[in-house]
DNA sequence: CATTGACCTTCCCACAATGGGAAGCCTTAT
DNA sequence: ATAAGGCTTCCCATTGTGGGAAGGTCAATG
């Protein structure tokens, strides 16, 4: 079958099968006479074992990976296992990352008016946190700081 | 002072203080008969502002509607919090997906035994889930562990 | 047949944001 | 005056993905 046929029935736009091929993911597909690739139900199975992974949140790399275990009959489910629970532990650590932003910003948005007054605690926050006042055009005021490096995500709320 | 300085003094990079002004961000700096760029107290306020919404995962052009409500001292702070809340709803989305791939794969990793034998259930998942965009619903098959029910072998067969 | 339309090929461009690095000025201190 | 270190711009790479152009192929029509 064609690229087109293959990706239909694999759920991977042919676009990236192309890509995974440059990227060595896949090997090399045969060629026709004419040049366009061809695949077999194994290729495809093949791509659907990518596309799951790839929803799966793996990398290229990762994928590739599975895949070469995937080949490997021999393998040590060890190894699998061992890719896997990398990838857990990569995706929690995102996941708190993110967790990190929602919870400072609905802490803000909480205490957020939300109405026609201009007064806004998230503005505050982003502004530097620093309790109520001074907050006219952002080109002209100078009681900045100057010391400290800057301290990482996590904040606290600040009402006007 | 220089933009390295500005740099340092905000935690945002040179290279993407730059950046920032090129895409339209911040306003062109004022420069130096030689070109240099220099910035005063209040630009290094502003990009601390910047490298705050940063860290709290907006985007540019998120962050560049932020900074046009913190200069608009006639905002209304309605406005602030929607964009908040907006972005609040989409780290949450992104929070939800990274976490159904932790359950889809923490489930998988549990079944696999990890240890030398090649029966692997993550990688039978991989090889064998429906296509299309379903996810975190491994239901599959939820034992086919260790005893290599002979029906699943087909996985690791159909690898090239 | 020859044309048409759906396919395929490669190559370039773009995005999010960020960093790396080169080539070439500028400034400042020794 | 010379070296060190900043600054400038420009290009490249990253991770995946898609858009699109220019051109070759294939199958089914009129």
């Amino acid at each position: 079958m064609n690229i087109g046929e293959a990706a239909r029935r694999s759920g991977v736009s042919a676009k990236m099968i192309r890509w995974y091929e440059a990227r060595g993911l896949l090997p090399p597909a045969e060629r026709s006479e004419a040049g366009y690739r061809h695949y077999t139900e194994a290729d495809v199975h093949a791509l659907r074992f990518v596309r799951r992974a790839r929803d799966l949140g793996f990398t290229v790399d990762g994928i590739a990976d599975l895949l070469a275990l995937w080949r490997d009959r021999s393998r040590r489910s060890a190894e699998v296992k061992a890719l896997a629970t990398g990838h857990i532990a990569e995706l929690r650590r995102r996941i708190a990352e993110l967790e990190g932003m929602v919870d400072t910003l609905s802490h803000l948005a909480e205490s957020c008016h939300g109405d026609a007054r201009p007064e806004c605690p998230i503005l505050a926050d982003l502004a530097g946190a620093a309790p109520a006042r001074a907050r006219a055009e952002p080109a002209r005021f100078g009681k900045a700081v100057a010391g400290k490096p800057a301290a990482r995500r996590r904040a606290a709320a600040a009402a006007p």
